[in-house]
DNA sequence: CGAGTGATTGAGGATGCTCAAACCACGTGG
DNA sequence: CCACGTGGTTTGAGCATCCTCAATCACTCG
């Protein structure tokens, strides 16, 4: 398929881009990749040949101690990119894992060479796209650091709930997260996180659904992490 | 003073410019500006109509919750990029302030543009200087969800150190950091904090030094945190 | 000298961890 | 059909880690 007719690129959250650009976009595309549930995308210290962006599905983004303490970092979500540290460094410095079924875009690391020679504002949009990565990290270490157990994990699921709607998901579409991923998120043990959600869900702020979370009062998850949602401008999509 | 004879420059961890890239960015500075200790250059919620390098001195990124809590994100070191989120987006979601009395090279955010349109290479270099400010917060935030208190101090004093040396500082030389610093970005009480770094300072890894920390054994600390230097490649400087 | 900043220490309590055991829904093979 | 294993959730008990409160100390500055 090719990008001036991808499903995706109608969505809210993003902007609308020239013809030009779309064509450029459209050349720069290798293909596409369907990747299992629970399969791994990209690992930690291998190089990669190539970028990708979420066409459907959801995966995260992680790093591990040699121990097998798992950190999870983010969440990808249809339109987000990812590989681009490998495709600028040459090495993954975290792997990344498909959460539910996954289809992506794929892109030829090269070609980034000639999109930062002829297409500066497509240039300019993968340096946004770094640094709304950034801002979405910044979100989590501040909320890793400094909040409380209930107040995290409030942030976690009213933020992925908000990302998840903003894409014309139902809002009370399932989160397709297990207990063991926001316990990964948040830094907690999965004891501690089973105790914390069930306070959530018996107080009515979420339900634990068929293998997920469904939010059902996003707004009061929010007040209780003292967390109010930024940015909702347009935004590129690659 | 111009960038071609900037002395930081010559320093080691930065890759040589092409005279007409030196010559633009040269262009494009707007002058410099001198932060006394303590002082704030950007303030979360605002916008700001410039960028900054770090020419000498040490400042922090934080965020801050509506009741006062602290998280310092990330460190700035001579050669750091500042406020590419304000130059990008037009708001920051950051603040930052000065640990050190500070030295910024400063420029105009409106230059961006021609810069992406005509200097593809430093284009790319400002992603490539995004994606590494990112590699640094996923370390953060693996260190605050998954390693102990021990570990967690032990890599950041290591890491600090090692961006330190890297820059041709004396290994002996002291972080300008407050145990209050510490315990903000690890996520800790002040307390807790203080008999962490006790611990270490007993073993004869650090020494509380003058207003700061010295790294004794930067090597041991690398290793109680599981942690090894990665990615000492040349860099950009912009 | 008195005030302010940052480091240090002890005590007691809150938060979050580990260990252990069930439980449930599901799919597999006998 | 049912026994069994698996992955994920749930709960209790006891312990470790980390927090708050409170006090003290060393040092600098006006």
């Amino acid at each position: 398929m090719g990008c001036v007719d991808c499903p995706i690129r109608k969505l809210p959250p993003f902007r609308p881009f020239e013809p030009a650009e779309l064509e450029f976009v459209n050349s720069f595309k290798r293909g596409e990749l369907a990747v299992d549930r629970g399969a791994t995308v990209l690992v930690e210290g291998n190089s990669s040949a190539h970028l990708y962006t979420v066409l459907s599905g959801w995966a995260f983004r992680y790093k591990m101690l040699e121990d097998g303490r798992r950190q999870i970092l983010n969440y990808a979500l249809p339109g987000d990119l990812i590989g681009l540290q490998a495709g600028l460094m040459g090495v993954m410095e975290h792997s990344i894992e498909a959460l539910t079924p996954l289809r992506l875009c794929v892109f030829e690391r090269s070609g980034m060479d000639e999109l930062y020679r002829n297409y500066p504002g497509l240039a300019f949009d993968v340096t946004w796209l770094a640094s709304r990565e950034e801002q979405l990290l910044d979100e989590n270490l501040l909320s890793i650091g400094r909040r409380s157990a209930i107040e995290r994990t409030a942030y976690l699921l009213a933020s992925l709930h908000a990302r998840s709607v903003a894409l014309g998901t139902a809002p009370k579409a399932v989160l397709p997260i297990s207990q063991q991923h926001v316990a990964d998120t948040l830094g907690f043990s999965i004891v501690h996180t089973n105790k914390t959600l069930r306070k959530l869900a018996i107080q009515g702020y979420i339900e634990w659904a068929e293998g997920g979370c469904r939010v059902v009062r996003s707004g009061a998850l929010a007040r209780i992490a003292h967390w109010e949602q930024v940015n909702t401008r347009k935004r590129p999509l690659i």
